[in-house]
DNA sequence: ATCATGAATGGGAGCGCTCCCACACTACCT
DNA sequence: AGGTAGTGTGGGAGCGCTCCCATTCATGAT
């Protein structure tokens, strides 16, 4: 089936003329039949949809670009280094949520790192000349200028984790506050009372909706939480290690920790095996992310699982709703979206 | 500086032709200053560029696809699962060097996964839509159609590592020969003579060529090799820990270990562990790739480091040299080319 | 039979650029 | 003086689509 035609002579792709030419009709109609528009009659669709596979037909999407004022691309932009990205498999699992979510469309994907200050002015440029239909954010520190430009440059986008309760951008989060809480209480069940905190980035508002779900959660056991338990990390091995000497430092007696992520937790894990504690007997260790780190950790490590995938999947359903909205310039739609997905314990040997 | 202009409403975004108007200069010669032609004068060009700075122009990439028959962005395509691709260090360091060479250009750098057979159509569509001036191919197994796929399209095209000696498409490699002697002549001159190999996939030309040098180095010394100390395996931690099995029960009397990959190293360490061999004391170990895992494995892990950003940063030269060739379908330049950069043993503690 | 109505279709206009030809003008030879 | 190269510049044509208006023809209501 199909293959021949225009192929052979590397110069000439076939055009949307040359289609109708040979399936007898007009432009306008195969360009309806292309884009799958009703009001064709089904003989003629049968009739252009042989044509097209007898010339091997394919759409020049700079021609449809330029014509629709649309790319069918939009764009995943970490404002991180490489590095990063790559170290945290949060953004791994993302990315497989987001592909799957997009390979029922058109819609082509890039992966933007905007982590240097010379990539931040190229990704300004790369928006500013509208190259994609939209926008995936993700991990967004609270003052970073992305979110406005976005704004200013009326080009839809959603973002993983918004930057406060009030974020202005269409978002999707998981259910932070939640999953700290059931960690809190999983750890409090065991009969600890002694729980430390290694926080995330607390410049990221889903580190502090965990300290927000810590501290209630011990409020309601009717435990005061003591702020000496609580040492700001930010989200890496190191920070954990470096968070976990001073807790042992001015707390020597705490029984518990709970992780702003599963590689803080093996960081703490380090320094309490260098300080002589057992895990879990002496210290209960509880992380967060659910990784693969979590599952390899000797011994195992409890962790909050945040559903990343589907977190990625719900960003591209809100995007794509987004930029559809957005498409005939009407009203802009009043009511931002916000998703929030549960959090799920996962109990291992740590805790 | 700059910004007011065409923005504030929304809608119109200044084309060239506003931009002309505004420098009281035709459309042809505002082309000519965008696109960096010599031949304006230097009043007219400074009268340009001020107009494009005031009205905040940015140029629309599809027109210019579109009547220029280029999209200014290439492709790194990665016949393989996500999953794959953020597993192994070498992925992230390709894209490092690639993006790094990348950023001096206009080019956009596009990430594509190619892994199930969904997406293998996908791709196939999208590179007979002409929609990259190029593609860098990483990791291709010998038998994979994708790179006949673009000979015929004659789209340029980089491969990161030839599928043969005869390889057709330009392509970069280190010397994995060279790599590989240098391992063993490392471990013979460190008094081993039962030296094992546990390969890499041998349907990749790289690895093969490592089973050469292997055997090449061992033969120079004088001793013949012993194909009951050469294992296939496939670069991961679980071949590793297979082919480690099979090598100790056939040749339980072996003293050094030269693995196809670091993650291999690390399988085979575990096997050699249980069995009761010390590393470095009753079994030498060297790893390939010189990846984090090297360096955190206890004890350090010899390897080999492969210049792997280097080898992205040629690709890209390549690549962009073969684009600009192509541009005027002149002769196919009749010199294919094939760079290959040297490798450089990296000895530690388990050796 | 008459007139709306709507479904299916053809094709003009135009998206914003690049390419290239034509033109003016300058300089420098004969 | 007339030619002959350049240089710098303007603007037509056209890239391959989508959008939309006009046209045709069949249908059902009157």
């Amino acid at each position: 089936m199909a293959s021949h035609g225009a192929r052979g002579r590397g110069g000439g792709r076939p055009t949307l003329e040359e289609v109708a030419a040979r399936a007898g009709v007009g432009r306008g109609t195969v360009s309806r039949v292309i884009n799958g528009s009703p009001r064709v009659s089904d003989a003629t669709r049968a009739a252009v949809e042989a044509a097209v596979a007898e010339l091997g037909y394919v759409p020049n999407t700079a021609a449809r670009a330029l014509a629709a004022n649309r790319t069918d691309a939009i764009a995943l932009v970490v404002p991180e280094p490489e590095t990063r990205f790559f170290a945290e498999p949060y953004f791994s699992d993302m990315l497989r949520g987001v592909g799957s979510q997009l390979s029922d469309t058109e819609m082509q994907l890039l992966l933007i790192f905007a982590g240097g200050d010379r990539e931040r002015r190229r990704l300004a440029q790369y928006l500013a000349a509208h190259r994609v239909d939209g926008v995936l954010l993700v991990s967004v520190h609270a003052d970073d200028p992305l979110p406005d430009l976005l704004a200013q440059l009326e080009i839809p986008a959603v973002i993983s984790g918004p930057r406060s309760a009030g974020e202005t951008l269409t978002s999707v989060d998981s259910d932070n506050y939640g999953g700290a809480r059931s960690a809190v209480e999983h750890l409090l069940s065991g009969g600890r009372t002694r729980i430390a905190h290694i926080t995330g980035r607390l410049d990221v508002y889903g580190a502090q909706r965990r300290v927000d779900g810590y501290r209630d959660a011990l409020r309601e056991a009717g435990r005061e939480a003591d702020e000496l338990l609580v040492e700001p990390g930010d989200f890496t091995e190191e920070g954990g290690r470096r968070a976990m000497s001073v807790l042992l430092d001015r707390r020597p007696d705490l029984d518990a920790v709970f992780a702003g992520s599963d590689v803080t937790a093996a960081g703490a894990r380090q320094v309490l095996r260098e300080a002589g504690r057992r895990i879990p007997d002496d210290v209960a260790l509880v992380g967060y992310d659910d990784s693969a780190i979590a599952r390899h950790m000797d011994p195992p490590l409890t962790s909050v699982r945040q559903p990343i995938v589907e977190m990625g999947r719900a960003m591209i359903d809100l995007l794509l709703s987004e930029i559809a909205d957005h498409r005939p310039p009407a009203s802009r739609g009043p009511e931002r979206r916000h998703a929030v997905l549960p959090t799920e314990l996962v109990p291992r040997a740590s805790s």
